[in-house]
DNA sequence: TAGATTGTTAATCGATTAACAATC
DNA sequence: TAGATTGTTAATCGATTAACAATC
């Protein structure tokens, strides 16, 4: 399967998939069928088989998945099994808090392999001082600490009215894939990856059926 | 149209339109046809009119889509157009962080209507505090608060091993609508709603299509 | 009236579910 | 072998797109 032309909703299904085996105790069963991984993950088993079965045949009839194996293989599919640098550009409240959530969190509950290795700020006040042990930079430096630290994913999180300008220069500076907190719809070349957490939509989308 | 019965992902819709709608200064034009408004939120013109025409005949053939009138209906639907009391539960980094984004940046950019009217955390070095002006309070008096301020959306900003206890002492507290942030899936009742934002399956998701 | 754009119906597309033959 | 569960195909469901008659 071409992996550029795998849904987001199956992708989004795989990370749910490993998370589940990750919280099971080590010591459970080797192996674990469509139908209780389905349950864990809130989705039919019929699902879990054919999101699988587009990554080749990862289960053995009659008996099921191999829990190391099946988890491995989704580890590597999600890059869970590397480190995966990012930076946060845009040091205000969200952006520290997610600084703090991601850098103290990982080796606490989930296994999970995100590192933040850049913060960077338009504000001079701010550069210079840290977040967690980790300095706040000028976006001017960005090319350069986007390509010594291999930075692969860039967190958004400056105000609305800032955020294409900050998009177009973390694009310049070599990073495709973004995780957008900001209120708007970023625009930007095809091949780029946008994903968006938009907490007021989600508040109105909750509103609605209040 | 049973309000019930509009999926999830029309609404969502909804609140892109509105936002685009008062995202455009007031002294444009009268009226927006769906072509115009397809454009600002990124969408089909056939999407647009599919979406609104399930809410009445809201244009006219010819002309379009008159601005306020639109505007009004989308800000009724979605609860715009008065103030929606949230309660945040959960007082560490990312609630803090969230807390003041949404008191702060409210009357700033764009116009909406949530407000944080409470502030839970199981910690009592916490309680007794402020976050913008605000207690943080004893997730026991919820109920209480719940009732008197009109809470009518939860926040959840515990960590994820705290998350479902949290969501069933805001559920008995008399909270229905939820927007979740810690990366669990919260079993509750079926009349309840609740949003997921999962910052961690984001990134993987990202992650994937490296 | 002529031109434009909606509201709506029909056609298309894609994702989910059901069913079952293959096979461990 | 008998029982269980996958991988896969076919059927269903729902959402998107296209097309156009209605109408401003």
């Amino acid at each position: 399967m071409d992996f550029r032309a795998v849904p987001d909703v199956i992708v989004r299904r795989l990370a749910i998939y490993l998370r589940c085996l990750q919280e099971r105790s080590q010591d459970d069963d080797d192996f674990i069928s469509s139908v209780q991984l389905s349950q864990l993950a809130g989705v039919t088993a019929a699902q879990v088989r054919k999101d699988l079965a587009n990554f080749g045949q990862l289960g053995k009839q009659g008996v099921g998945y191999e829990v190391i194996r099946l988890r491995s293989k989704l580890a590597s599919l999600l890059k869970a099994d590397q480190v995966v640098s990012v930076a946060v550009i845009g040091v205000g409240e969200l952006g520290t808090a997610l600084t703090r959530y991601l850098r103290r969190y990982p080796y606490m509950e989930l296994a999970h392999s995100f590192e933040v290795v850049a913060l960077f700020d338009l504000d001079p006040q701010k550069q210079g001082r840290e977040v967690e042990g980790l300095l706040i930079e000028d976006p001017e430096s960005m090319a350069k600490v986007v390509q010594e630290r291999h930075v692969r994913i860039g967190v958004i999180t400056v105000p609305r009215i800032a955020a294409q300008a900050a998009a177009e220069a973390a694009l310049r500076a070599g990073i495709t894939a973004f995780l957008n907190f900001a209120p708007v719809r970023l625009e930007l070349p095809p091949d780029t990856r946008v994903l968006n957490t938009d907490v007021l939509l989600e508040l109105h989308q909750l509103a609605f059926s209040l």
